[in-house]
RNA sequence: GGACAGGUGGCGGAGUGGUCAAUCGCAGCAGACUGUAAAUCUGCCGGCUUUAUGCCUACGGAGGUUCAAAUCCUCCCCUGUCCA
């Protein structure tokens, strides 16, 4: 990709950044120069919020905005009602209304954060539900249906799979798919202007579907940019963590869980995500890149892209708050003790409370474990403490009948639990 | 509507009357090593407890046969393939 030159902006960053997997033309960066132009990109409304994954696009269409061109934040209200098989091996059951209607509220919100919305011709944020929902069936099969073959239809990556893998098919509803996102590029392309849709790699199918229609039906041009999938180097789904899926949402993913999520990146995904994932400009990131290679224990550049990814989503403050945890927690510092301390960490980490009088009484380590959310099961737990990673105030505790009292509280009304190296609980002491 | 195949733990996938809480792989958790990295090695990996050749729940759902069922029978639900 270095060979080439481009004289946009936007390809040219989307170039040296890595997002890019493929375009729909080869005069791209023609395309883009002649004038500014309407990107669109749609997110569909499948949970509560966007998850790591989801950052890509979001990053990209920022990065657009950045360069000049006029963004639209696609809320898929009306496409999510259907579920999207891109990507997909199986039929997955239908959300309900209501439940695509809360997400997408939260999703949008989300969205937002990225861009300037302050006028429509800065840029849109826009609902498909608004013109999907009340589509008339007649009209948009002969309207819309009649520019779709079937033929090309099941040759799709999305649906082909589906039909040739035994044991799972696609229903009509989610064959219906690509008929919708196309329509809805078609939709942007009559309304706004709308010229490009990016997407991930799994999205060229849909993509090219709208392509097509806005030719057929406005007889004009428009393309269309996929951006890589992501993995981790050891071949893991990226954004994943152990429990699941990092969630953009403060309120799924803790600043501090997201912010150390980062920070545990390894040195070879490390660059990469700095461009990806932050708008560090190429001269800092080179710079970064020679000190994690220079000095690899300093985590420099794990520290930077935790702290820029973490101040994007939840802004400067929370980056302070998390970092001044994550030092207490993790520096060269004896077990912290004071009260600061206490109050630097409650609610950042995960916290819950235990009444005094239950403490004075004793509890049963396995039991405060589970309580604190630091195992599954009191049998869990039990074997977490015999093999050696239960902590108590950053002491191992092998004795899984130990019976944790007001004894053990050595911060100021607080004890501190840990699982492992780095999963950290905080128990406050109430009443 | 018909014929056939199938539905097993987070996933993949064994098991086809007792020795099955269920081989194995992946994922996950913990330990060792380290840099809160990667790789590697080790242990764990349904729940509960008095940690035991212990109890409970579980192999799509509901019944049944049997001393005993994930395994056999009946009905139902779901999925796929093919036929009309």
């Amino acid at each position: 990709m270095s060979h080439l030159v481009y004289k946009d902006g936007l390809l040219a960053e989307l170039a040296w950044r890595g997002f890019l997997e493929s375009t729909t033309s080869e005069d791209m960066d023609a395309f883009l120069c002649e004038s500014r132009r309407t990107i669109y990109i749609g997110f569909d409304p499948t949970a509560a919020s966007l998850h790591l994954g989801s950052l890509i696009p979001v990053m990209a269409l920022a990065h657009a905005q950045r360069h000049g061109h006029r963004p639209i934040a696609l809320v898929g209200g009306g496409t999510g009602l259907i579920g999207d098989p891109s990507g997909k091996a199986t039929e997955r059951t239908l959300l309900t209304r209501e439940k695509t209607e809360e997400n997408a509220f939260g999703i949008g919100r989300q969205l937002s954060k990225f861009f300037d919305l302050s006028s429509p011709e800065r840029g849109l944020m826009l609902n498909n539900a608004e013109w999907l929902v009340s589509l008339n069936l007649i009209e948009f099969l002969r309207d819309t249906g009649k520019h779709f073959s079937v033929n090309e239809m099941i040759k799709r990556d999305s649906v082909r799979i589906r039909l040739e893998e035994r044991d799972q098919g696609i229903s009509y509803t989610e064959f219906s798919y690509m008929l919708l996102q196309a329509y809805d590029f078609f939709y942007l392309a009559q309304h706004h202007d709308c010229t490009m849709q990016m997407g991930g790699s799994d999205q060229w199918g849909n993509i090219l579907s709208g392509k097509d229609l806005i030719r057929r039906v406005l007889a004009r041009r428009s393309e269309g940019i996929t951006f890589q999938l992501l993995t981790t180097s050891t071949g893991k789904k990226f954004g994943k963590s152990e429990e699941g899926a990092i969630w953009l949402e403060g309120s799924l993913t803790s600043p501090y869980k997201m912010y150390q999520y980062w920070l545990q990146t390894s040195d070879q995904d490390v660059v990469r995500n700095l461009k990806l994932f932050t708008f560090l400009d190429q001269s800092r990131i080179a710079e970064l890149e020679a000190e994690v290679a220079a000095k690899p224990e300093g985590r420099a550049a794990q520290r930077a892209l935790a702290s820029e990814c973490t101040a994007i989503l939840h802004g400067a403050d929370a980056v302070q708050a998390v970092e001044g945890a994550s030092r207490l927690l993790f520096g060269d510092a004896e077990s912290p003790v004071s009260a600061d301390a206490v109050e630097a960490l409650e609610g950042e980490i995960p916290t819950s409370d235990i009444p005094f009088t239950e403490l004075a009484a004793g509890i049963a380590l396995p039991d405060l474990l589970l309580r604190a959310g630091l195992a599954d099961s009191k049998g869990a737990a039990r074997k977490l403490i015999e093999s050696g990673g239960a902590y108590i105030n950053n002491v191992r505790e092998s004795n899984a009948r130990k019976v944790v009292t007001t004894e053990d509280v050595r911060m100021p009304g607080a004890i501190l639990l840990r699982s492992g190296k780095k999963t950290y609980s905080l128990l406050m002491v109430r009443g």
